[in-house]
DNA sequence: TTGAAAGCGCTAACAT
DNA sequence: ATGTTAGCGCTTTCAA
């Protein structure tokens, strides 16, 4: 057993004197060029390195050979359901890759988004993905900064935000609340209220606008007074239910909340005030995150395959394709019990 | 505007030269000494890397320092809400503490884990924080990696799971179970089954046996064929459920799973055997994920602050404190509808 | 096949 | 306060 000191690893040295080679066949056979090294040799250093318990030091391999083996990805928030599962399928992808994933929230800041990028930047990792929309139209700033970065050979891929010059792996939220939307006329409802997030959210636009499209196609509107805008969080599902019950449905038939997280904060809303949500109210919701089918009754939403985003985003990224394609998962609408057939209809 | 070529990023260097200044001047006016460069300098360098789009390399600044500022985050599965709840809590520790949070999933693999914790172990980082409890007893090789990775100046933290010799937070499980059961039976229940997970789970084992222990304290026994055995999943907690069913509840009132996960699996598994779960059966769970109130009816637990326990570990891992230092934090008995009062109780 | 030597981008004595 | 000079640990020519 040959103890270190604290503070020191082994280093390639190291195990090439403990194998009595020289450092650059050690390096040989450690990786790369496995070829060029005659078969003791190799047996020689692999024991050695096992011997001492050798970890190549990844940092010093990255400046060496200019590139490193690790993505980042980039997300609003790790806690809540959506980007965890697109987290998920991302580590999937990168770890088959063989990389590491470093990972940074942005708490829904532009700024701290920016800040980030440009912390990342110093990581020279093979990608960063970015995933969620983002908000504002301060994406001069950080469109700059990831220009520099793929400048300087690193790839860019972006989650459910179209509209970045970059590779894009989405759903088309837009036709996917319409589809929820018609599915929901044909179900029999008549008499509808929106929850939606931030105006610049542009998913939130997309489902909010193809929802109240298509009904409007079908000869329905919604009211003004039924499109409220609150946080795109269960709090804020919670909040804008809460307000619509306090100043009257009016007849309102079903509500449908841009994301899950905020139909299922508007069940609560609805239990809180001592209404059976389904049977009193409809609700739909978009995303189909797990907790979709937990809610009692369970909730009626149009599927996002965050997982395959996740996935997909790496290998966008990854493979040296050309810069700025779009691709574009399917969506399904999962009709579910927090929207009942309405009687005599079909 | 300077064009950078592709495949290449500004160096020190570049900016040393634009500015005019050697590439030591550059590297104190950049980051750490600022005191000894002189402001005329300072300005010159900061105003060339602002030009260049400069951003420092990571990975050659960690090879010449020596270390790095990145923390490695280990858990077992990200899309649990769990085990998100923790690396939320982590990552703001992290970049609080100017740290990147580099993160992988071992899928409960011990094997994927033991090869995560050796790559790992190749960036050097600041510490390891691995959360979520350990299975088997195949720790030796475990902690055989741990030990050279703390031999070499890393720190270790270890989330929920008391018994490894590294700074560990963790709550106080059996305890907990004690507690909420103890609450059940103030409640009027004497009849309980036991959904746990698998035995070699530590978290697993003390949350059942603590609450089998404090019922038989009470005088209540619960019968072996009422402690069914599943994975800690969601899908676990539904199938161990639907097996309860089909063998006969036998005037079984409450069902306890050891998380909430499960529990909520469990009650979605009444509900497909058209029961309805708190009036046909109570169920609780463990840990007060977020989807325990989302759930109807909301779903009576014990309080796990998980977020507190990934910043903790942070904290832990990073104060060069007493290594092995345990941090019990409170956990807190929670009683919501899915276990009403029993009638004639108090 | 192997080793010597140069260099990756940055930091940290050591001089001045 | 600033520049010079060695490295940090590893990879990769280039010769041998």
């Amino acid at each position: 057993m040959t103890e270190q000191g604290p503070g020191s690893s082994p280093t390639l040295r190291d195990v090439a004197t403990e194998a009595g080679v020289s450092a650059a066949t050690a390096s040989r056979a450690l990786n790369g060029s496995t070829r060029n090294v005659s078969a003791e040799k190799l047996a020689l250093v692999l024991r050695a390195a096992e011997k001492l318990g050798y970890a190549p030091n990844l940092s010093a391999q990255a400046t060496a050979r200019g590139s490193t083996k690790t993505v980042a990805l980039i997300v609003h928030d790790i806690a809540d359901p959506y980007f965890s599962s697109i987290a998920a399928g991302a580590i999937e992808g990168a770890e088959a890759a063989g990389l590491t994933v470093t990972m940074a929230v942005t708490d829904r800041s532009p700024d701290r988004e920016l800040e980030i990028v440009s912390t990342l930047r110093g990581h020279r990792p093979h990608a960063i993905i970015l995933a969620g929309s983002r908000i504002g139209d301060e994406q001069d700033a950080l469109v700059g900064e990831l220009r520099a970065y793929e400048a300087a050979g690193g790839r860019v891929a972006v989650v459910s935000q179209p509209g970045l010059p970059y590779g894009t792996v989405t759903v088309d939220n837009r036709r996917g609340a319409e589809e929820l939307a018609t599915a929901l006329v044909a179900y029999g409802y008549r008499r509808f209220a929106v929850l939606r997030g931030p105006d610049a959210l542009r998913t939130s636009r997309d489902r909010a606008e193809g929802f109240v499209a298509s009904l409007s196609r079908a000869g329905i509107e919604v009211a003004g007074r039924f499109v409220v805008k609150t946080d795109f969080t269960e709090d804020g599902g919670h909040a804008a239910m809460t307000g619509l019950l306090d100043r009257g449905l009016d007849g309102v038939e079903l509500v449908f909340a841009v994301n899950d997280v905020m139909a299922i904060g508007a069940m609560r809303a609805l239990r809180d005030a001592g209404l059976v949500p389904g049977r009193d109210l409809a609700v739909a919701g978009f995303d189909d995150i797990s907790a979709a089918t937990d809610v009692d009754p369970a909730l009626t939403t149009v599927g996002v395959p965050m997982r395959a985003m996740g996935l997909r985003a790496i290998d966008l990224a990854l493979s040296g394709r050309d810069r700025s394609e779009v691709v574009w998962l399917p969506t399904t609408v999962v009709l579910r019990t927090s929207t009942p057939r309405r009687r005599g209809e079909p």
